[in-house]
DNA sequence: TTGACATATTCCCACATAGGAATATGATTG
DNA sequence: CAATCATATTCCTATGTGGGAATATGTCAA
């Protein structure tokens, strides 16, 4: 089996680094494709397949709204990363804890 | 350019769910790679080849007992993706708000 | 309708898988 | 050393990219 798609699920879709980046420009604000090819300095193409992508995982809604189309960041659907990654937070607690304990002892 | 690689940084590294498996398994106590591949059912080189990639981004450590390999997942280097997510937080609770509200005024 | 603007899709390619099978390496024991 | 157990690596293949170029689709204005 070849790697997943990356529309197959958040994990995968956000493994790209452009991709995130969309997701954080627009998180406040819907913007259009062309406002996030400016401000990103992506090409308009591969703007318009990552939008793709993310919308197909949920990540970001869409609205026409005459020629262009508006983009946001959906955030909801972010949370199973954040609860997934928060599950190992008493681990790397616990060991910074014992980090800082032996800096003290020395 | 291709996809990055698995082994490129955490976020890649924790797109494939057999991954993600395994950081849940060993996050407590340290594993062999044979109590991995039974508790999981995987096949072996499968289990080891899974495990490189994890411990290439520094998301596992090893630790040599005789015959075994001992592995055990590094919490502390989830916390970028924890916080990464952590950023939209604000986002959904104030949607999550404008839902309830939503429903209450019905 | 035609032209112009905004966005989406298609086609191409080099590359990185993830899994299965086979094999190599490492460590222990007799 | 030889046999065995535990793990790692290599080889193979089908598949899914992400970027660039070209093109298609959609919308508005004159």
């Amino acid at each position: 089996m070849p790697r997943a798609a990356t529309s197959s699920d958040v994990f995968n879709a956000v493994a790209e680094p452009q991709r995130r980046a969309i997701l954080e420009f627009i998180a406040d604000d819907e913007r259009s494709v062309g406002e996030i090819v400016d401000a990103l300095e992506l090409a308009q193409p591969s703007v318009s397949k990552h939008l793709r992508v993310l919308r197909d995982v949920g990540l970001v809604t869409a609205r026409r709204s005459g020629k262009q189309m508006l983009y946001r960041t959906n955030a909801t659907e972010l949370r199973p990363l954040h609860e997934w990654a928060g599950m190992f937070e008493r681990l790397w607690r616990n060991q910074l804890q014992r980090i800082k304990e032996r800096a003290e002892r020395e």
